[in-house]
DNA sequence: CCGACCTGTGAAAATCGTGTAAACGCAGGC
DNA sequence: GCCTGCGTTTACACGATTTTCACAGGTCGG
């Protein structure tokens, strides 16, 4: 069974993520990284490329914003549909959105 | 449960917003504000899209009437129905109608 | 002409988003 | 156990955005 998505819908086009209907309420830069992350499903993105889509260019070496945004994101997600693990970490690599485990 | 929504109906054709049978006293640019927001419950209205609607046109790039005339809006809403929260903000974006919630 | 109300604007006050830094947690190796 | 490296979370300051208020001009009816 699905945990979560089918639950979950994003459109970018409408500044917006739905779950079951009703909007979240994200930030722009918490809708940017969902959107992204969400673009790519089951595909391991690393920071780079999640800044390169959400910030434009590339992060300092020492920038943490991608895990912060991540951290931020997962919060309200979680609070919406507690039972989905929706991003997950990939050690010394990067983000992988997962609609469906 | 629904938190206000159900006592609020709007009538367009007659001019008029109820709350529990009793019109509120909007005047014609709330009224169409509210006329137009609750025509797309849900939905995130940027405040181009609002301005389009109510006013008409673009509106200037500093323009804050939306927001005023929401503010306003609000005002005569949180009197007559105190605890519902009907229209959301969403900082960056626009606003939100939200009949359920 | 007067008063009552509606309207849009400007500007102050309040709130929220953002990026950065720092604290925290947790696992693996020594 | 104690470092070390990494990811997570919290805290904070600054700027941006929103909310609210006051006011001036316009309109309408008496």
């Amino acid at each position: 069974m699905l945990a979560g998505m089918g639950r979950l819908e994003i459109k970018p086009s409408e500044h917006a993520a739905l779950v079951d209907g009703r909007p979240l309420s994200l930030t722009v830069r918490e809708l940017q990284l969902l959107v992204t992350l969400s673009e790519h499903p089951q595909r391991i993105m690393t920071r780079d490329e999640l800044f390169a889509q959400v910030w434009g260019g590339r992060p300092r070496s020492d920038d943490r914003s991608v895990d912060v945004y991540v951290s931020r994101l997962r919060a309200k997600l979680g609070e919406a549909i507690p039972e989905a693990e929706l991003i997950h970490t990939h050690n010394g690599i990067g983000y992988r959105f997962s609609p469906d485990d």
